[in-house]
DNA sequence: GACCAGGCACATC
DNA sequence: GATGTGCATGGT
């Protein structure tokens, strides 16, 4: 067996089902991916609880909000105003093209989708993927500097290998389904956080140690 | 106080 | 095509 299936294997083993994503419904999982570009997650829910308390949590609302106003209930995340740009490109583009449907969204081919997409200012290919998976349940991976860092200490990639030459990997060694996406990278995260740190690595304690 | 977090666009060479 | 920089809060 290929190491891209022994990894995967591996830490559903010893780690389990991870159940991602974190929100609750298509539309927040959308708003989520952007805010969690380069924040931690539990940062996002507090900007999303910021708007759910202002009963704010639809396309139409947050297209009608004006982008500062915007910026002020998603300030824990982070980077608050090119993130309310971000969203606001969004939602421009959500509701111009599917009328905010994620029905009609979802009925559009994926690749084509995806090209879409990448085409709005603020979202790049992680954020894209992370919508095509975890929204719409699509079958695209999710590369992110945790899969690219862990990777890279297994001696999968270098350490310059770009977005897709990594996508690329799991898409050969993988069956293509949504599910086992998900899983994997929600996988990939858990390790990341816990045992594959930037500057301290817990190697000892890795379920991947020895592989 | 330093380091880190589920990126991206833009400028410059 | 590669490399550098700005964006910002909150947890450890």
């Amino acid at each position: 067996m290929d190491k891209i299936n022994l990894i995967y294997r591996r830490s559903i083993n010893v780690l389990g089902s991870q159940h991602w994503w974190p929100a609750r419904g298509p539309f927040e999982v959308m708003l989520g991916a952007i805010l969690t570009q380069n924040t931690s997650w539990s940062n996002v829910e507090k900007a999303i609880r910021n708007l759910k308390k202002a009963k704010l949590l639809s396309p139409g609302k947050i297209h009608r909000l004006s982008e500062k106003s915007l910026a002020g209930f998603i300030r824990p995340a982070g980077y608050y105003n090119v993130k309310a740009r971000r969203i606001k490109n969004f939602m421009a583009f959500f509701i111009g093209t599917y009328q905010g449907s994620v029905r009609k969204m979802s009925g559009k081919k994926t690749g084509l989708l995806r090209r879409e997409l990448l085409g709005v200012n603020g979202i790049g290919p992680e954020t894209a993927d992370s919508i095509l998976l975890y929204a719409l349940n699509k079958p695209v991976f999710v590369v992110d500097a945790y899969t690219k860092r862990i990777f890279f200490r297994h001696g999968l990639v270098k350490k310059d290998a770009s977005y897709q030459q990594v996508q690329g990997m799991f898409a050969c060694s993988l069956r293509k389904s949504a599910r086992l996406f998900n899983e994997y990278h929600a996988l990939l995260v858990k390790i990341g956080k816990d045992f594959c740190l930037k500057n301290k690595p817990k190697c000892s304690f890795c379920p991947l140690k020895s592989l």
